[in-house]
DNA sequence: GAGCACTGC
């Protein structure tokens, strides 16, 4: 039996509950089919008209605030009933007689540990970074290296003058890991101990400790590029090797050798990683830490299945009827439900992705299933275009896997491939995010910087991204005007990288403040900020609509970017209703994150510019006939990266700049076509994506002759300038150079290209002028 | 005429 983990009463579940873990957000997106599919039980109460969410079993009643950050929600989607009838959601229960069967879960992000194992190597630790600016930390899972670390040098004055900084890969961790620390040290957060994550600040002049994510951290070195407000650096989690983190390994070695007397380094990072990590930093100690895990068994498989859904639930079967108690959960690459057959007792079986890995822990996890692979997004430097591909784990993954069957009690992992895969495929780490990312905003922020002794292609990463990637950063960077043809920021640069934003947009904002149309355009980029504000499509009755919400303007047909100024100043009108955004099939928390965005925006506009900010949303700004020629001609400018032109017979299109890529409009597109049924001759896109068919996503119309000028600077591009090539090749630029005779030939080939494309246009745009 | 791993400023 299961019992809720808020009031710990019985819940009436019999025999097996299939469940799918989601995070808040992930909920949000997807309470609309829940509360469908829930509707079906009877004495189900949900509520979630406010911010906050409540659910009500067998007459009690539970409340969470969504926006809280130290739970994730859970809902059972399917429950077996006493009968041995399956009753999913969305099926009548009419004639079912069973109980009402839903249970609403808890999960702390962080168990608390009576001992923990780092705190007998306190006088190690702390003497060791005595001795040295930069320490490399391995802590295994459940270590407590996040939680004692700064406490450790807290207490040995390390925080007296000067104060202590964690970062942290996440909001939540950095929220939940300072509320702990406060807790432990018994002081109110906020103040000795405090946060800070966008959006919210929570520290004062008394905070010593300091946690923070790491984009906040880059950020402040942005305007204070020595942190001389800290005495100790800590970058946690390191091995998980996010984008932010990796910068600031780079920024942080090059800090160490200035500030050596006054700063400490200390970076948190896997076994397979420690020594590498250790290089990097000039052969700094490394100190292993142990964790409180329970020993856990490895069983592989003799080959890989070949379905692995199928292959997983028969090992969860399997399990269920073996294994003695403890709950299993299943690593997949996308949320998939599950519904199964009726085994004899009961059981949770919990289906992940690798949100498991490091944002969730569920209690009762004792067998892990582990299908050895992951949904990665990545990036192509040389199309511009993003795929998302299914790609086999890292070793480092598979061993954090591996480490959720044994926190509770010793485990079991069933490994869905043969040890041969593990050993002699794997890769023993992940790759990490800057080599699958596109550098532009990064390349950018380095620029910025504008430290002397930091040459970009030169810098100095754990891991350098491609040769390729960087000069398709800097490439970009040079048709939006943010660095010059010698590759050295401009001062268009230097403002755009204070916006938190991808460089198009941040261009596209300056731009808009030139043409007067700076509401708008920060309105669009707060809207493209959001992951999304529609909501999923509606089930399948609903599925021929051509668009989710009819109500919603239509961009005038001249694009998406439109389209999404348009709903927001629609919302804008009704003073921010939250029954608008719902009855327009808008996310709440999506839209509510769009005016916070924009809110921040706007503040960092107002500093940049010149003159004084009119930057209320244009609620009615007269014009009748709105063809928003100014923005468009602005996100012209800003997306100079990101244009493609259509091809001459059909609607499909080809990019400029990269080499050619024939693509297409998104279908979910609102461009329309002309009355002869052709698209716009030029788009702007936000954003190339490789599904098994190269789709534009949110395109906007633009005009030729605002485009003349970036095909124009094409021209002038040369890649072994950008390069900041100021001489000759140096010896330690080596490393680049067999990869430049083919870039410059491609940009040769492009530039002739791009002749003929003009002339193409050009007739395409005298033929049709004849016409009328 | 489509398909959504996970973060973050």
């Amino acid at each position: 039996m299961s019992s809720c983990l808020i009031c710990g009463q019985e819940l009436p579940f019999r025999n097996v509950a299939s469940f799918v873990v989601m995070s808040s957000s992930q909920l949000e997106r997807r309470s609309e089919g829940i509360r469908e599919a829930l509707s079906e039980f009877r004495n189900i109460v949900i509520d979630d008209d406010h911010d906050d969410l409540t659910l009500s079993h067998s007459g009690s009643k539970h409340t969470a605030t969504k926006t809280k950050m130290d739970i994730l929600l859970c809902w059972v989607l399917t429950l077996q009933h006493a009968d041995g009838r399956t009753n999913l959601g969305g099926q009548s229960s009419a004639e079912n007689s069973g109980s009402p069967t839903c249970g609403f879960f808890r999960f702390h992000l962080l168990d608390s540990m009576a001992t923990l194992p780092i705190v007998q190597y306190e006088e190690k630790i702390i003497e060791t970074i005595e001795r040295n600016p930069v320490v490399v930390v391995i802590g295994e899972t459940g270590s407590g290296k996040s939680t004692q670390l700064s406490q450790m040098l807290y207490r040995r004055g390390y925080a007296d003058s000067a104060r202590i900084v964690v970062t942290q890969p996440r909001r939540v961790a950095a929220v939940t890991v300072a509320r702990r620390v406060a807790q432990e040290l018994g002081v109110q957060l906020g103040e000795e101990v405090g946060y800070a994550i966008r959006f919210e600040d929570r520290t004062s002049h008394r905070t010593r400790i300091k946690y923070l994510t790491d984009g906040v951290l880059l950020r402040e070195s942005l305007v204070n590029p020595e942190l001389n407000e800290y005495s100790v650096v800590i970058l946690d989690e390191a091995h998980e090797r996010s984008l932010n983190t990796d910068i600031l390994m780079g920024l942080m070695k090059r800090l160490a050798k200035i500030r050596t007397s006054n700063l400490k380094v200390l970076i948190t990072s896997a076994t397979l990683d420690g020594n590498k990590v250790s290089n990097f930093f000039r052969d700094c100690p490394v100190l292993t830490i142990p964790g409180k895990l329970y020993p856990v068994e490895i069983l592989y498989s003799k080959e890989r299945p070949s379905s692995y859904l199928e292959s997983s639930l028969k090992t969860a079967i399997d399990i269920h009827v073996r294994e003695p108690e403890g709950d299993v959960l299943i690593f997949m690459t996308g949320q998939v439900r599950v519904f199964n057959p009726p085994p004899p007792s009961c059981r949770r079986i919990i289906v992940a992705t690798n949100i498991a890995e490091t944002s969730l822990t569920v209690d009762g996890v004792v067998y892990v299933i582990d299908s050895g692979y992951v949904k990665q997004r990545q990036y192509n430097p040389s199309t511009g275009m993003y795929s998302l591909d299914i790609v086999q784990i890292s070793k480092v993954q598979a061993n954090q896997r591996a480490g959720r069957a044994g926190r509770t009690r010793p485990g079991k992992c069933y490994r869905l491939y043969p040890s041969q895969v593990y050993n002699d495929e794997f890769l023993d780490v992940t790759v990490p995010e800057i080599q699958r990312s596109s550098l532009a905003g990064s390349v950018l922020y380095l620029k910025s910087l504008d430290l002397p002794d930091i040459d970009i292609l030169k810098f100095d990463f754990l891991d350098p991204p491609s040769s390729e990637s960087l000069q398709d950063a800097l490439k970009q960077l040079y048709l939006i005007d943010a660095i010059d043809e010698n590759g050295a920021i401009t001062s268009i640069g230097q403002k755009m990288a204070e916006l938190p934003l991808e460089p198009s947009l941040s261009r596209t904002l300056m731009e808009a403040n030139d043409y007067g149309c700076i509401p708008e355009a920060l309105t669009v980029a707060a809207m493209l900020s959001a992951e999304t504000t529609l909501l999923p499509a509606r089930s399948k009755t609903e599925k021929k609509r051509k668009h989710p919400e009819p109500n919603l303007p239509d961009g005038f047909g001249l694009g998406d970017h439109i389209q999404l100024l348009q709903i927001f100043e629609c919302w804008d009108q009704t003073d921010y209703d939250i029954g608008w955004c719902k009855d327009n099939g808008l996310q709440v928390r999506g839209m509510l994150f769009v005016r916070d965005v924009r809110k921040q925006l706007s503040q960092i506009m107002q500093k940049i510019a010149k003159g004084p900010l009119d930057i209320r949303s244009s609620r009615r700004r007269g014009e009748s006939r709105q063809d928003y020629r100014n923005l468009r001609k602005a996100l012209c400018v800003g997306y100079a990266n990101q244009l493609a032109e259509r091809k001459m017979h059909h609607n499909g299109y080809r990019t400029l700049g990269f080499q050619g890529q024939v693509v297409q409009v998104h279908p979910s597109s609102v461009l329309k076509a002309d009355d002869l049924g052709k698209f716009p001759d030029y788009v702007v896109y936000h954003e190339l994506i490789a599904t098994p068919r190269p789709y534009m996503r949110n395109v906007c119309s633009v005009e030729m002759r605002w485009v003349v000028p970036v095909i124009n600077k094409l021209k002038t591009l040369d890649v072994y300038k950008l390069s900041g090539g100021t001489g000759p090749v140096e010896e330690e630029t080596e490393r680049n150079v067999p990869d430049l005779p083919k870039k410059i030939v491609e940009v040769t080939a492009g530039v002739d290209d791009s002749e003929s494309r003009i002339q193409a246009a050009r007739e395409r745009f005298l033929a049709r002028k004849g016409k009328k």
